[in-house]
DNA sequence: CATCCACCGGAAATGTTGGGAC
DNA sequence: GTCCCAACATTTCCGGTGGATG
């Protein structure tokens, strides 16, 4: 094996910090206001936009060096997807004591109100979709009628337009400001992309047309990440524009690896009864055949499978994180089904 | 017009776990 | 320790859906 050419791996992790961020200034300069100003009562914040567009980074970051609030509580949903598990993990931070099971909701909920009262928080809900798939918005009409200076920001993928998603009452009483994430252009891709590299590659040891090759395909920054990562560590010398597209379906499955990580192995077996299919028919998937490929890896591991009405959940929690494309079809020659597909922009369909 | 298809998704049922009251 | 309860993960059950088929 010759020597590697990353100097300094940080900057290719996808939580990585910069000393400078480019092209976020209004987003940051909005999300800096909202968490700074210490109003009184309960006021929300709605972030939206596509995967890899620096929603969560941008949050975290500024979440860090934003000690405005005397309890700060960052939630990423797709782990703690229950009303439950949120309130536990709201109940560690207020408290500052680990919350046990066998409280009573009821119980959680009134220990936050009383030791919140009058108290500056702030909240964070990542990847609220998974929350509401579960428990409704129960945890979020809680919130909005705690009697304390709450800063709740809601952050989704696939939502657009929260009102869709919550009762009335619920939005109405949240009255949420809505903050949207673009997709970035193929070229502040590249430009974010070479100053990553820049940051940790050797000198001159990878090619303009990588780079270029790299963001004009996908602009998920996320994924253009773990494929910068797994060509550079790939590269002998140089990467070249040939060994980053060699490289894209080996920095596809780690991409897909980091996204169901918090999940189940059952979530993985999915995904990857999917992407066989898929190779094998290259033509829509119906979710009856998605299971039988499903079964059969289950036997090829010697894993428990789950029922079709849990997998038909766990296809949504996919769904969710952009792993898979669904179309509904509420009728037509197949009955009410989803045909699936996975994500065109970025899954090339080579040698698995 | 009845029935089938192939699934969706709500709801009830089941078994397990842990806390709290006695 | 025993009993009761709530939350959870999961299964079981079932009422839709709307074109195709006979």
């Amino acid at each position: 094996m010759t020597r590697s050419i990353i100097e300094n791996p940080a900057p290719l992790q996808s939580n990585y910090v910069p000393s400078e961020f480019l092209y976020r200034d209004e987003e940051r300069e909005t999300l800096h206001t909202f968490m700074s100003s210490g109003s009184s009562g309960v006021q929300t914040l709605f972030v939206h936009g596509p995967r890899g567009t620096g929603k969560t980074h941008h949050l975290l970051s500024q979440l860090e060096d934003c000690p405005g609030s005397a309890v700060s509580c960052y939630v990423p949903c797709h782990r703690f997807d229950t009303q439950y598990k949120a309130l536990k993990q709201l109940y560690r931070a207020v408290t500052q004591e680990e919350p046990a099971d066998g409280h009573h909701t009821a119980a959680l909920q009134r220990t936050i109100e009383n030791r919140t009262r009058a108290t500056e928080v702030m909240v964070v809900l990542d990847e609220l979709e998974f929350i509401l798939h579960n428990d409704g918005d129960d945890l979020l009409y809680f919130l909005s009628r705690l009697d304390t200076d709450l800063s709740l920001v809601l952050v989704s993928t696939t939502i657009d337009d929260l009102g869709d998603h919550l009762e009335e009452r619920t939005f109405s009483s949240l009255q949420p400001e809505t903050l949207t994430f673009e997709q970035y252009t193929a070229e502040q891709a590249y430009t974010i992309l070479a100053e990553r590299a820049r940051a940790a590659l050797e000198p001159q040891s990878i090619h303009r047309q990588a780079l270029t090759h790299i963001s004009s395909t996908v602009q998920n920054l996320l994924f253009d990440l773990h494929w910068l990562r797994t060509a550079a560590e790939a590269a002998g010398g140089v990467v070249t524009e040939n060994l980053v597209v060699e490289t894209r379906e080996r920095a596809y499955r780690t991409y897909v690896t980091e996204l169901l990580d918090p999940l189940s192995e059952h979530h993985d077996l999915l995904h990857q009864a999917v992407t066989e299919l898929w190779m094998e028919r290259e033509e829509r998937l119906l979710t009856g055949d998605i299971y039988d490929q499903y079964q059969d890896l289950c036997t090829v591991y010697e894993t428990e499978m789950l029922s079709h009405r849990r997998i038909s959940d766990f296809l949504t929690h996919l769904e969710y994180l952009e792993l898979v494309d669904a179309d509904y079809h509420y009728g037509g020659d197949q009955g009410k089904t989803r045909e699936i597909r996975p994500p065109e922009n970025l899954f090339s369909g080579q040698e698995m």
